[in-house]
RNA sequence: GGGCGGUUAGCUCAGCUGGCUAGAGCGCGUCUUUGACGUAGACGAGGUCACAGGUUCAACUCCUGUAUCGCCCACCA
């Protein structure tokens, strides 16, 4: 096989994927339910175990055609023991879980960077030999894929309302599968080494069928309740949102100022009892009503003010009243506590409360109070047992209100009342003000808190039990901060609405009693069957809830059943070894797999997490369509390879921190990948000329250790060395999530390392066996962050066999550590010449001036190296007196033989580096002529500083004589 | 209001538990057809590590405060 000339990603990336899929590499060596006692870790895949018939006529399998019905089962042992082996078992594997993508999307920069990471992790851990799993998903996406294909049925002139629920579930299943597949594809393009046949869809049977199991134990142990609570509803999408959906945004907006009529009128009006009772005060006591004329407001002050003026931003709502609430603190109000004000527009009454909710210092300090359609509200009618009287249906329109109101939508029913209000007299005052208001994240419709019967998970004990499995460190977190983060926001979750108002997702299990008279049965029944709108059980009927689940609580289940756990059997591969997400939903998912995990198994779901942050734009930026600075990771992949991109993504991140990405970074990647490329075609062009037979018998005469390559001249040595520093920090770079270090080491080793020191020596001296063996290592070590290139070297290099993807991580290389640090002796040399003869006027003077050396050895040895790498003419021993140019090195004697007008053009620069040295060196003494230093620092700090200032005292003598010599 | 993070070269970022002449990539300048690579090689310029105190023999690193940018949570009648 033969290189291409150029480095050409696009021309071998999809074949080599395919080649690797077809020999089923990314499939863990051990099967997940290792039960049969084979021993030798045979995949009991073939022979499924009986698959229960489906059940749920919803749940169909979306890749059904594909080889996930071969999926392995369960077999049932009995009591599922940890034993000694399975506890080896453990150790031997490796699973992660891919965060599934949207079944029907693209892959946006994220996912990019995701796989970047995991695959990274992956296939690094496959190359130590642990039996990896890296588990794809794909994610139905309950809300998003919802909103797609609803705005799709809109365009043709549908509308939800014409449909069933089964039906539209069925359309859009079909809608997905058609749309399906693309990020499948993207994901390969990334590389990622996922084992295929074992995707899970999120509305897989088995996942189905294990949140049924949850949702059932939950229901027993009483987790479950059914509440009318206020919930984030969005009029649009007819759906509510658990707290954590909803975004805020900071509006202008107006605060109303409106009058209550008292009807049991106080003796004297607020303000005159002010100014008879706290004379002394006066002048502090603000006034009640605000941001109206000074004078006008005097003047109330003579008659009898039988009123209560409010804030509002919402007058509309005012139907919905349930009371007013003051502060109990509040001096100004204290006698009206426990009055009744009379609503307007409206022959209803209300009382006057004392709440700590209402802030003195805000508005007029009195607050209506709307428990059905306000958080803050709701939870002070709980507090005061008021009635919850819903104005506002969920189609945004208003109900339960006067009849010229009702019907109207929420806008116009405000200006109506305004308008009313403003001629009854009663309207007091506006004022601008900035306020955050709750969004869809969707469409950006003004969410309304809406009062609506749904489920919810009590999640107190839930919480408690992660927080203490948190607390007692059983999750390592990278980056560390963000357990405590976690942990807070635990102590402080509120119940979980699971409830979702869409078709699709996964249904619901309840159903509800009709017959009212059946007063023995409970109003709601767990049941599977939810592919039935009505089930009867001991004769009495039940209709089925239409709610669906909230995805976050299918979600978190994800490590559960990505790796199939059961009751039942050991699984190795749970918990996972890391879960890898975005610090963005580390509330959302990782906090709910956390507690989900735990409440299923009594496990974490994973040993470690490692959150990455947001990948900004080349500014620090934010991507977003609207700004047009979105970067399709695809894109860049076709541009440059995905090796490219994914080493160009990793570079300079580290965990939890949002970061600015360039095309700079993967254009720095493809250079790499070239470098390694040509390094590549130029030791196979070596590997192919010399016979290796002949070589290796040459190098056993001299040493006759059976090793396949034999260290002799120090640059072999050397790179010996190097690349195990290289091996021992990748290892432990990845040990801690580093990725950008490991591959920043891998940069320099294979480029500044190997290609311009090693490879260079190798022109002169060449140890095949050598080139050979460091040339394999350093692909395996890249394997991990840029499979493709190495795959492609690694098949085209004569020698190699099998694939690079499943080769063994390399050993350490033996070496000789003086002939190494000699070698880095000649480097010093050799770019201390290079320095100086650059610095020489004139150009191409490396090939006009031969090297003197004096006395020395290293030199002496090595002549034939150092003029390769320095390219001057000639290497001599120095014949009598010094001449020319001193090399400004401590410690070897040599010159540059140049002509004396050019030493004389070299005084500036001489000069200037006698006194540089001198500064070094009255830094070092400086610090020597302190005592405290001398007696307090460690020893070998201070040896260290002695030697320097010899060094250099030594430099600097030298380059003064070679001054003087000008 | 509570919490978290950033501020280091022109740009984007490393620098872990205090001890190098503070590093990398890209960009910039000069030079170079050398057994692969110009997507390259050699050499170089460029930094008061946001600011102010403190701890220490020693601070980019630890502590306190300030400024500034950003994120998250809560509240906003």
């Amino acid at each position: 096989m033969t290189f291409a000339k150029s480095y050409e990603p696009g021309a071998f990336e999809s074949d080599i994927y395919a080649a690797w899929e077809a020999a089923g590499i990314f499939d863990p060596k051990i099967t997940p339910f290792p039960v049969d006692d084979n021993g030798d870790g045979t995949d009991d895949r073939e022979e499924p175990v009986s698959t229960k018939m489906p059940e749920n006529a919803l749940s169909r399998n979306i890749f059904g055609d594909g080889p996930n019905t071969e999926r392995p089962s369960p077999v049932t042992t009995g009591a599922r023991e940890r034993s000694e082996k399975d506890a080896s078992l453990a150790s031997s594997t490796f699973s992660i879980v891919l965060p599934p993508p949207n079944a029907n999307g693209n892959l946006h920069i994220g996912h990019g960077l995701t796989v970047a990471l995991e695959d990274s992790l992956t296939r690094f851990y496959r190359l130590k030999g642990l039996s990896s799993w890296f588990i794809p998903g794909a994610d139905h996406a309950g809300f998003e894929t919802w909103v797609v294909y609803e705005r799709e049925l809109e365009k043709q002139g549908h509308t939800r309302f014409e449909y069933s629920r089964d039906d539209l579930y069925a359309r859009v299943w079909d809608f997905v599968a058609k749309q399906r597949g693309n990020m499948e594809l993207q994901l390969r393009a990334l590389g990622a080494s996922c084992s295929w046949h074992d995707l899970t869809f999120t509305l897989d049977e088995n996942v189905i069928d294990r949140v049924y199991t949850t949702f059932e134990k939950m229901w027993n142990d009483g987790y479950i309740y059914r509440g009318e609570k206020l919930v984030n509803f969005c009029p649009k999408h007819q759906t509510a949102f658990a707290d954590i959906e909803v975004e805020h945004q900071d509006e202008p907006g107006t605060l109303w100022d409106i009058a209550y009529e008292l009807v049991d009128a106080a003796s004297k009006s607020v303000h005159s009892r002010h100014f008879a009772t706290d004379e002394e005060r006066v002048s502090e006591v603000p006034p009640v009503t605000t941001g109206r004329d000074e004078r006008a407001e005097n003047e109330t002050f003579s008659m009898p003010i039988q009123e209560i003026i409010v804030s509002t931003t919402r007058p509309e709502t005012l139907f919905g009243d349930a009371a007013v609430a003051v502060n109990p603190d509040d001096a100004r109000y204290k006698d009206l506590i426990g009055k009744r004000v009379k609503l307007p527009l409206t022959d209803r009454t209300i009382p006057i409360i004392a709440d700590e909710h209402a802030d003195p210092e805000y508005g007029t300090g009195a607050v209506k109070i709307t428990p059905a359609h306000d958080f803050d509200d709701f939870e002070v009618g709980e507090r005061h047992n008021l009635p919850r009287l819903q104005v506002i249906a969920e189609d945004g329109t208003m109900i339960n209100v006067p009849e010229e109101y009702l019907g109207l939508t929420t806008k116009d029913c405000r200006k109506k009342v305004l308008k009313d209000l403003k001629e009854q007299g009663l309207l007091r005052g506006e004022k601008k003000i900035t306020h955050s208001v709750a969004h869809c994240y969707k469409c950006g419709t003004v969410l309304e808190p809406m009062l609506k019967d749904q489920w919810f998970v009590d999640v107190e004990k839930l919480a408690k039990t992660a927080i203490e499995h948190l607390e007692n460190n059983e999750i390592k977190f990278h980056p560390e901060n963000k357990k405590k983060v976690l942990i807070n926001y635990l102590k402080n979750l509120k119940d979980w609405n699971i409830s979702r108002q869409i078709p699709w997702g996964i249904a619901i299990p309840m159903f509800r009693k009709t017959d009212p008279h059946a007063t023995d049965e409970p109003d709601w029944i767990f049941d599977r069957r939810t592919n039935l709108k009505e089930i009867e059980k001991a004769g009495v009927k039940y209709v089925r809830d239409e709610d669906t689940f909230d995805t976050w609580f299918s979600s978190s289940h994800w490590p559960i059943v990505c790796t199939d756990w059961t009751e039942e059997n050991f699984n190795p591969y749970y918990p996972l070894n890391v879960m890898e997400t975005g610090a963005d939903i580390l509330f959302a998912w990782v906090a709910r797999m956390i507690m989900m995990g735990l409440y299923v198994t009594g496990e974490v779901p994973f040993r470690e997490v490692y959150l990455h942050g947001l990948v900004l734009d080349e500014h620090g930026k934010k991507m977003s369509k609207s700004k047009g600075n979105v970067i399709n990771p695809m894109d860049l992949v076709t541009r440059f390879g995905s090796d490219a991109f994914r080493l160009g993504i990793l570079r300079g991140r580290s965990a939890g921190m949002n970061q600015a990405f360039s095309e700079n970074s993967v254009i720095a990647g493809r250079n790499l990948c070239n470098k390694l490329w040509n390094i590549s075609r130029l030791v196979e062009s070596i590997v192919d000329e010399e016979p290796e037979d002949a070589l290796l018998a040459e190098r056993s005469e001299k040493d006759a250790s059976p090793a396949l390559y034999t260290t002799d001249d120090m640059g072999e040595d050397w790179i010996c060395r190097e690349i195990n520093t290289c091996l021992d920090q990748v290892e432990s770079d990845m040990k801690d999530y580093r990725f950008a270090e490991a591959v920043e080491i891998l940069y320099q080793t294979i480029w500044d390392k190997y290609a311009d020191w090693f490879i260079e020596s190798q022109k002169l001296y060449k140890n095949t066996p050598l080139l050979k063996r460091t040339l394999e290592i350093l692909l395996i070590a890249l394997h991990p962050f840029a499979p493709f290139v190495t795959e492609a070297i690694w098949q085209n290099l004569s020698w190699t066999n099998g694939f690079i993807a499943t080769a063994k991580w390399p050993e350490k290389l033996k070496f000789d550590p003086i002939s190494a640090e000699n070698f880095e002796t000649i480097r010093t040399i050799v770019q201390e010449v290079r320095t100086t003869l650059q610095a020489l006027p004139g150009t191409n003077n490396a090939k006009k001036y031969p090297l003197l050396y004096d006395n020395d050895s290293i030199v002496n040895d090595n002549q034939l190296l150092i003029k390769t790498l320095t390219k001057v003419p000639k290497i001599n021993s120095l014949d009598g007196a010094p001449r020319g140019l001193r090399l400004a090195l401590a410690n070897h004697e040599l010159y540059l033989d140049v002509p004396e007008q050019v030493v004389n053009n070299y005084k500036d620069t001489l000069t200037e580096r006698i006194l540089s040295v001198g500064r070094e060196l009255d830094a070092l003494n400086l610090r020597m002529a302190n005592p405290n230093y001398v007696n307090k620092a460690p020893e070998h700090l201070v040896k260290e500083t002695q030697d320097q200032i010899k060094e250099k005292e030594a430099l600097i003598d030298r380059l003064k004589v070679q001054l003087s010599l000008i």
